[in-house]
DNA sequence: GCGCTTATCGCAC
DNA sequence: GTGCGATAAGCGC
């Protein structure tokens, strides 16, 4: 507890995203109704829940890696990568190898 | 084409 | 009340 409605927007978007698909901020700020991407990274950073939500299925609208746990590069970023592999998403020279697999919420309104 | 700066929203301290 | 943050977009060179 102690999530506020905000946050508690973010993850609950976030868990609409399946498994082997990824988002970017900018649509999962627009998703929660937010013009500010970098608000939902304050969220996942502080992310209470986690293993519910998979904030490495989350990426820059350049469709690269962005950050994780607080860090736009490192071993935690490589981590990252692999576990969206490990999901079915690839990536090259650091970014999303297949834009088809991103994640789009006007999908699954649609 | 690439790089840098500015703008923007929310959370934590 | 202020500062920071995992970005995004625009403008300049």
């Amino acid at each position: 507890m102690g999530d506020t409605e905000f946050q508690k927007r973010v993850y609950e978007a976030l868990m609409l995203v399946p498994r082997g698909y990824v988002t970017t901020y900018k649509a999962l700020a627009a998703a929660v109704g937010c013009g500010s991407p970098r608000a939902v990274g304050q969220a996942l950073k502080r992310n209470p829940y986690a293993p519910e939500v998979p904030c490495h299925r989350v990426i820059a609208s350049d469709l690269s890696i962005g950050g994780f746990q607080g860090a736009s590069a490192g071993a935690r970023i490589s981590k990252k990568q692999a576990m969206l592999e490990a999901e079915g998403v690839h990536f090259v020279d650091g970014r999303l190898s297949t834009p088809d697999q991103c994640f789009r919420f006007s999908d699954a309104s649609r």
